[in-house]
DNA sequence: CTGTTAGCGCATTCAG
DNA sequence: CTGAATGCGCTAACAG
């Protein structure tokens, strides 16, 4: 396990200045054509690579982006560090995802932790609905999915539409009474979710006592449990179910078939998030997608803007959703 | 967004000298009761953290881990990533995760970008069946569920056992004969659970005609792709299939179910993994599942002691697996 | 086009 | 028990 050769070395080994060698990594130019080939084969042949902590120390930058999750089994979530993983790599950065599995207390030991570490920026997906300021985090940060109340920057998803989209399906498909069945939680997502299945509600001209609003943990079990006693105690008074995301849509459902009810006979159900077991589970899910590519890119797009001193036109970004139909609100069965 | 403090200005602010502060920080003792608190207090009131490029410098320590995965949006990687995120935060380690995307070329991006970073030690969950060699990189490597050739220290299940147990639901179902449906890219844990499937066919006193070895790309479409072709061509010749994950033995269940064969009641199935989704699906998928809390703990423990320089008293360990017994293998219907 | 040099913030001798 | 001084590897003036 030899120890990593400094640029000093480099230098002599070329015959060069540090200087150079430091101009030609960084390609700062002011140098040959020759320099610079000899430069980067010597670099290559000794396999050196820069350190990073002398450079950052420097620069005081360290080229490195902190990504707070709050669920990193949580496809959504994992599909969105994957992407931002990818763009970060391409821009040499190297990301620090911290899972705050959802856990206060976790997330602020973790947002420390970056801190200690001098991250360049934050990507933040918070647990919290407040959330530290941004002078006392330091760095510019950009929050995705959920707002707290200080969010300066923020990318989501068209939450609204997703809402309002999924209730149509369910209007669409005869429904002539619907339950939002949402995460109690009721994080900033949810609630324009909520929004919007309510706008779709009063454009069909619903009437209050054919809608019906309904909190659970976002879990499959909670939701399975929700359900059971629901269908216990009051019967089964809806023909329509829009779920904040498919676990509690599975959970719903399979609450349902136990009591006999058929999906989507009986009852349609709507989920959100479009998770692969929607579309393997009995009946397929029909769901609301969300854009995670382009929420990832957007997000980090804007994060490097901010970092590089460039201003953001847009504080708030929205990413357009899509309804994926499936076997859960269909006529026929 | 004020700059940070340095340590020099907290040793201004306590009346002391640097050398005090950093000792204090580091609890390295030789000071009074009174410095201490003192310290504490003004470190506290003004929220200074220490610049962990500088001490990183000063220390050739980062304080950070690599963790190379070669897919996120793989449940069992995810929560592998999760549990060693969760441990090294404990011990206050940075967790610098890279998703390779089981792309070669990626891979070895983010390997230098990890390197630069000056992580301390990597846990390497690979793609490739060939990776560079410990002294090319410089620090110490646990690799994980996959071995390459020059792996010094591997944590990873016992994957024979898993073949074995998978194999033997089968045959206890009644399946006469059995197919072993794997990623055909055969890297190290598929060929172990190959082994075991032998050996439990052997066992058995299988004779070659009676078990077949199938190879496939391990996702979804590929197997139901793979498996249809099998059935068009050779029809169904076997009753018993044993995939290597999943995703295939969903992509496997599916092909048999539109060719009009049932499962279980013509064909069982047994996967491996234990994903959310096989408890979803219909029918419910028999599965190996994995002890990714300990793959992910045993192998942190390791990397930590290799950091400090500690011996690592086994080279190779093995995790225990356990069969999940669910529909798809069940003797009724 | 290239070299010299100061200093980033910290841990660590060595002196007291 | 505490302080002064050194240097980790690198970048960015500045000088040539």
């Amino acid at each position: 396990m030899e120890s990593r050769l400094s640029i000093n070395q480099i230098a002599d080994i070329a015959g060069f200045s540090v200087a150079t060698i430091s101009r030609v990594i960084n390609n700062r130019g002011g140098y040959s054509k020759e320099t610079e080939e000899k430069v980067h084969r010597i670099i290559e042949e000794y396999n050196y690579t820069p350190n990073a902590n002398a450079s950052g120390l420097r620069t005081n930058r360290s080229h490195s982006i902190g990504v707070m999750v709050p669920d990193i089994m949580n496809e959504f979530f994992a599909k969105i560090i994957r992407e931002l993983d990818l763009y970060f790599l391409k821009h040499r950065y190297v990301v620090l995802i911290c899972d705050s599995n959802e856990d206060s207390a976790l997330e602020n030991m973790h947002l420390r932790n970056l801190l200690t570490k001098n991250v360049d920026g934050i990507i933040y997906i918070s647990g919290k609905n407040e959330v530290l300021k941004p002078e006392q985090i330091g760095v510019p940060v950009v929050y995705v999915d959920r707002s707290p109340k200080n969010a300066e920057v923020l990318v989501h998803s068209d939450n609204v539409t997703g809402g309002y989209l999924a209730t149509k399906e369910l209007i669409d498909a005869g429904c002539k009474k619907i339950m939002f069945f949402g995460d109690e939680r009721l994080r900033s997502p949810v609630r324009r979710r909520r929004d919007g299945c309510r706008k779709a509600l009063r454009e069909a001209g619903f009437k209050n006592d054919k809608m019906f609003f309904v909190g659970s943990l976002p879990d499959y079990e909670s939701s399975r449990q929700r359900m059971r006693e629901i269908l216990h105690d009051e019967g089964c008074y809806f023909d329509g179910v829009f779920t904040t995301n498919d676990m509690m849509a599975l959970g719903v459902i399979d609450a349902l078939r136990e009591s006999g009810y058929s999906v989507p006979g009986d009852v349609k159900v709507v989920g959100y998030d479009n998770i692969p077991t929607s579309e393997f589970c009995v009946p397929k899910i029909t769901t609301v997608t969300q854009d995670t590519k382009e929420i990832a890119d957007r997000a980090a797009d804007a994060l490097l803007k901010m970092i590089h001193g460039e201003s953001i036109e847009k504080k708030d970004i929205i990413i357009p959703v899509a309804l994926t139909k499936r076997e859960s609100t269909s006529l026929t069965k």
